[in-house]
DNA sequence: GACCACAGTATGGTCTGACCATATTTTTTC
DNA sequence: GAAAAAATATGGTCAGACCATACTGTGGTC
């Protein structure tokens, strides 16, 4: 009676789940078609409508269906995509739930950044979304008005990267740590240095050198966030292992 | 009859999700703790059965608890942390969607496995999972077998950076391109080369030199996929915008 | 006392059918 | 023809039932 391999129970959500999924992959599913009603949907996949609702549930919170109610071309479900939004979740979740800390997220960030400044610096993209934001920076009065255009700068620069997941890593990063930028900014008091560095930051972009832009980028969040883990140096011979 | 805020009507199943993200917040609910059972948490909020289920439909999507039916101390929905699996749910769709190319993925992978072995290198984690890796690899007889041990070692590597975001991003990353470095190594034919640059990475992040292990990752990469975009290097003065 | 079979029970998983709120479409009325 | 009313299709919610699962308790057997 060995080898036997354990029954892999299946739910119905997660078949109905799969049974999208199909029609994504193979009838080539887009961004903005609509799905059958849930009714429908029910009824054609021999499931109930509540099994058929779960699957929906997971599928909106994945970011790739957004369902409205009523009559007409606007009702129903209809396919899209936001993953920001769902990292956005994901990562409020596990923050508060400790099971990742603030340094881990800092840390993403930083990595991140200097690898958007960077690319975006060679992409060539269309950099007068960050200019607008700069002049808008300038022009804040409160420190969170200050950090939003702070986040338009930012995830105007991954998106200038070209890279539509970093650009979405991005903005749930900035997300989940507006709270603690608009921290730094009162901490700092003054957003003069803050500024010298953004102005920096675009001027290195600007003029296509990526290593500068990663540097600029990493001078200015290491003035932002004096807690941040330190620059990486090759390790002493003999060091010990960390760790308590 | 202007400057009215359009009526944000909340679904039961959002207020679920938020109230029990409260108590996380609020009674320091962790990982392991137990969530009341669905019938008792619908009495207490005073909704019905579906909404409580669709919340938990969300939060098991998110990686946040995980459902046992039966009786006894396993069994009730469970605080747990897994990111990386709703992770890789995520990358998956928004990759069917094509609302995310391959390309991207692949830059990313670069990115996070770069930042990875340099901080592994200084961070003087244990590498034991490492060498037992790389000795799989060596033994494997199918692509599919190298590919496992490979995946293998470079998620060691992520997780030996000591930071849990990240190893669940690169989880997640390698998860929806397994099938491509399945591909890759059959295309290569010989795994001799592969096994030249991994024993080098190995060594670098055992001697603790960041700059190196990013570089010998690097070059690992570029030599598994060729297609893979190309090096950042100063963008020429007056160089023309990408085009599409 | 140790063991085992069996009923009891609490859990999630599923289904059915109903009703509500919303928004468009169709029909009726003036 | 325009306005008003009814019909209709959609998602959102609820109540109640039943099933499958897995532990818990109880009793009998040895």
């Amino acid at each position: 009676m060995s080898g036997w391999e354990p029954v892999r129970r299946t739910r119905a959500f997660e078949d109905v789940i799969a049974q999208i999924e199909l029609r994504i992959a193979g009838d080539g599913l887009t961004v903005g078609d609509r799905l059958p009603a849930e009714r429908h949907l029910a009824e054609q996949l021999q499931v109930s409508r509540s099994s058929v609702r779960e699957a929906m549930r997971v599928l909106e919170t994945l970011g790739v269906v957004s369902s409205q109610a009523g009559r007409g071309p606007d009702a129903g479900a209809v396919l899209i995509s936001k993953p920001a939004e769902a990292l956005t979740d994901l990562l409020r979740l596990h923050l508060g739930l400790s099971s990742l800390s603030l340094d881990e997220v800092v840390d993403a960030r930083l990595m991140i950044e200097q690898w958007s400044a960077a690319h975006a610096s060679v992409h060539g993209a269309d950099l007068s979304v960050l200019a607008a934001a700069l002049e808008r920076m300038e022009r804040a009065t409160t420190a969170e008005e200050f950090v939003e255009h702070d986040t338009a700068f930012h995830v105007g620069i991954a998106e200038a990267s070209g890279n539509r997941l970093i650009a979405a890593i991005m903005l749930s990063l900035r997300d989940s740590l507006r709270r603690y930028a608009v921290e730094a900014v009162e901490r700092l008091g003054d957003t003069a240095g803050l500024m010298a560095d953004h102005h920096r930051i675009y001027r290195v972009i600007a003029a296509g050198d990526p290593a500068e832009a990663s540097a600029a980028v990493e001078t200015h969040l290491r003035y932002a966030y004096p807690d941040i883990s330190p620059a990486l140096r090759p390790r002493e011979h003999g060091a010990e292992p960390a760790g308590p």
